[in-house]
DNA sequence: ATATTGACATCAAACGTTTGATCAAGCTAT
DNA sequence: ATAGCTTGATCAAACGTTTGATGTCAATAT
C-alpha cells in the first residue's frame, strides 16, 4: 500500500512536471477541475450537443475557467476547424484621403465585425502592385473574408476571382458598373444615380425654378436630369457646367463660368462637397446670399460639409453604412446564392446653405 | 528490380492515399520533391540554421512550392511558435469623428504594421464598457501587441497592465499628462505645448503684434503664451478667449467677444481647427480680410483647414505619423528597456490664411 | 437474468507547422 | 583502421484545441 501510494505520488509528481508545464490553457484546467481536456472544450464553447453533462462538473468547470483566467488559444482552434473569425478590409486609397469618408467606411466595418464575433484586418494600397504585394497574405488560414473597396484596377479582378476560389469570400465596395466587375462577386455601393436625384428634388421641393448643375460623373448627372423631368421642368444644358475633378476647383470654375456666360440660377447641384464649397465660397466672396439667392448642396456628407461658412447641405453616400453592409453579406453565406450587388439609397442632410437658419433633419431620398 | 519497382510503385500509392489529401500544404511539397517535410519548411522560410541544401534540392523544393502553390497556413505556424504576427489597434472615439484625423492614425498604423510583416486587427471603441468587451480578444494567441489610442477612462490602465502582464506588448497613443498613465507602457503623443507655440511663432515671424488666443487647453495656452515671451512680446490676458469646447461656436464666440470688447488683434491661434473655421468665417461675414487684417491658424490640419472659404493654415498633428511611431514602439522589443514617451513634433501648414494667396510649404516647429 | 436505455464523461486522432536532436555517408588526418 | 569532420537531410515531439466515436455505469424494461 505504501509502495503503491509512493508510486501513485511519484506517477502523480511526473504528470505535473511534464503536463503542468502549460500555466492555463484547456489541460491546466480539465486538471483542476479533475476532467478530460475534451469535456472542458466541450463544456466552454457550449458545444455539448446531445450529450448532458452533471451540474456539478459543469460548475466545477466553470470555476476552475475562472480561477485560471482560462484564454483560449486562438491559433489552435483555427487551426483545427480551419475557420479564423478575421475578415479582411483591403481599401484602395481613393482621393478623398483625409475627408473622413474612409474612415466612415473603416468605422462601419470594424463595427459590424465586431458585433458578430471577427476580427478586421485592415490593409491600405494604392497601387495594383501593392495589392499584389498583400496577396498571399490572402488565405484561408488568414481569413475567412474579404472586403476590397475602392479598387481601381480592373486586371485586379482575375486575382479576386483566383482568392474567392481559393476559399476566402470576396465583397467590393465600389461604383456602380465598374468596368471588370462581372457578378463573379457580392459588391456595395451607393445608387449613383440616386445621388443628385436626392439632391436635386431637395432643391425643387426647396422651390428653386432653375438648378445648375456641376457634373463629372454621367450617373450621377442622369439623376439630376431625371429629378428635374419627373417633375416637370425642363433640362438646359446651358445650366450644367463640366468640371474636370471632384475639387474645389471645379466649383469656382462653374461659379466664374456662369457669371461670365450670364446664366441666371437659384440652385446648384454638385456632384462632391469639394465641388459646391468651393462654389458656396465663390458665391459668398461674391455677395450672392445663401441661401436666399442660391441653394447649394453636395454629395458625401464630409465634415468639411459641417463647417463651411454656411453649412452645407449634402447627400450622404453613408460609408459607414456600406461598411456594415458589406460585413453583412460576407456573413450571409448561403452557399451557390446567387452575387448580389446591394445598392445603399443616398440620404438628404439638409443644412443652412439650403435651407436657411433651422438647421434641419433628413430626408429619405425618392 | 522490376519487383521493387512494383513495391515502391505500391507504397507510393499507399502514400499518396493516406497522406495526399491535403491539397497544398508541407506535406504536399515534400512529397513532390521527395524531400522531408522538415526540410521544405527550413527552406521556405529561410531557416537553415548551420544546415546547407544542395542546390538542386533547393530549386526542387522551390518548384515544387510554386507548382503546388503553396500556401503556409498561418494558424499552425502560430500555434507553434507562439507569435501571431498581429497587432491590435484600439480605438476609442473622440469627439473628432469625421474630421479624417483618425483615418490618418489608422493609415499610419497600418502601412507601418503592413512593411513590417505585421498584420492589423482593429477595433473601435468608445466606452469603457465597450473597451472591457473586448479584452477577453487580447491575449497573446490573437495578438503581440495591442495600440490604444485616445483612451479616457483612467480606470482602464489597470486592465492594460493586466494585459501587459499577459504577455502582449502595449503601447498608448494619447496626450501627455493622462491621468492614470503612470509610466507602464509606451506612449506616443504631440508635444501640447509646441502645438500653440509653433503656430504662435509662424504669426510673429509674419509680423504679427497682437495675437489673440482661442484657449481651451492649458498645455497649449502655455505655449502661446511662452512664444509670446521669448519673442520679448507681453502676454496680454484680455487677447485670450476661453473657449468651452473645440467645435467651431468657440471661434465664433470669440470674435463676437473681442468685438464687443474693443479688443483690437491681427492674429489669431486658435487650439482647433475648428475654433480656427468659426473665427475665420465670422471674420469674414464681418468684412475682415484674411489674412491681410487678421491672420488665422487652427491645430489638427484637418480637411476642413483646406477647404475653408480662405485655406486655413494649421499645426499638424501628425497623426499618422503617430501610428507610425506606435507600431514602431511595438517592434522594438527590447526586453525591459524602460518606456518611454514619444513626443511628435507638430509640424506648420501654411496655407492662405496666414500667407496669403502663395500656397506655402512647411515649417519645422520652433 | 439479460437486453436496452440514458446520463456522463473519456479517447484518440487529427489540424499543419516548427525545431532541436539525430543520422548517414563520404572524407581527411592520424 | 579508427576517430573526427563536413555536408546534407530526416526524426519526432510539440503547439493547444476540436470532435466523432467510444466507454462505463447504473437504472429500467423485458
Amino acid at each position: 500500500m505504501k509502495g503503491l501510494t509512493f508510486l501513485a505520488a511519484f506517477s502523480d509528481a511526473a504528470d505535473v512536471m511534464q503536463k503542468t508545464a502549460r500555466p492555463n490553457g484547456l489541460r491546466a484546467i480539465a486538471e483542476r477541475a479533475n476532467v478530460s481536456v475534451s469535456l472542458v472544450s466541450k463544456v466552454l464553447n457550449r458545444r455539448l450537443g446531445s450529450t448532458r453533462v452533471n451540474a456539478e462538473t459543469l460548475s466545477a468547470i466553470h470555476a476552475a475557467a475562472a480561477d485560471l483566467g482560462y484564454r483560449k488559444n486562438h491559433a489552435a482552434a483555427a487551426l483545427v476547424k480551419g475557420r479564423q473569425n478575421v475578415i479582411g478590409g483591403f481599401i484602395h486609397s481613393v482621393g478623398v484621403e483625409g475627408s473622413g469618408l474612409v474612415e466612415q467606411l473603416v468605422r462601419g466595418m470594424a463595427d459590424a465585425a465586431s458585433s458578430q464575433g471577427q476580427r478586421l484586418m485592415l490593409r491600405f494600397f494604392s497601387s495594383a502592385e501593392e495589392f499584389l504585394n498583400y496577396v498571399p497574405e490572402i488565405s484561408p488560414s488568414l481569413l475567412d473574408g474579404l472586403i476590397v473597396a475602392g479598387i481601381r484596377h480592373p486586371e485586379l479582378f482575375g486575382r479576386l476571382r483566383e482568392i474567392q476560389a481559393s476559399g476566402v469570400q470576396v465583397v467590393t465596395v465600389h461604383e456602380d458598373g465598374n468596368p471588370g466587375w462581372d457578378g463573379a462577386f457580392d459588391n456595395v455601393c451607393i445608387d449613383q444615380r440616386s445621388v443628385c436625384e436626392a439632391s436635386t428634388e431637395h432643391l425643387i421641393s426647396l422651390g428653386c425654378q432653375r438648378i445648375a448643375h456641376i457634373s463629372l460623373i454621367r450617373n450621377r448627372a442622369d439623376g439630376y436630369r431625371q429629378a428635374l423631368e419627373s417633375h416637370g421642368m425642363t433640362f438646359d444644358p446651358s445650366l450644367v457646367f463640366q468640371a474636370s475633378s471632384f475639387y474645389a476647383a471645379g466649383g469656382t470654375a462653374a461659379v466664374a463660368h456662369f457669371a461670365a456666360a450670364g446664366v441666371q440660377y437659384d440652385g446648384i447641384v454638385a456632384q462632391s462637397d469639394e465641388q459646391a464649397i468651393g462654389a458656396l465660397n465663390a458665391l459668398i466672396l461674391a455677395g450672392r446670399r445663401v441661401p436666399q439667392d442660391v441653394k447649394v448642396i453636395g454629395v458625401d456628407d464630409s465634415s468639411p460639409a459641417r463647417l463651411a461658412i454656411v453649412p452645407l447641405s449634402s447627400v450622404s453616400s453613408r460609408f459607414y453604412e456600406q461598411g456594415v453592409r458589406a460585413v453583412g453579406l460576407l456573413g450571409d453565406n448561403a452557399e451557390g446564392r446567387p452575387k448580389r450587388t446591394l445598392r445603399i439609397e443616398p440620404v438628404v442632410r439638409a443644412r443652412q446653405s439650403t435651407v436657411g437658419k433651422a438647421e434641419g433633419g433628413e430626408a429619405a431620398a425618392g
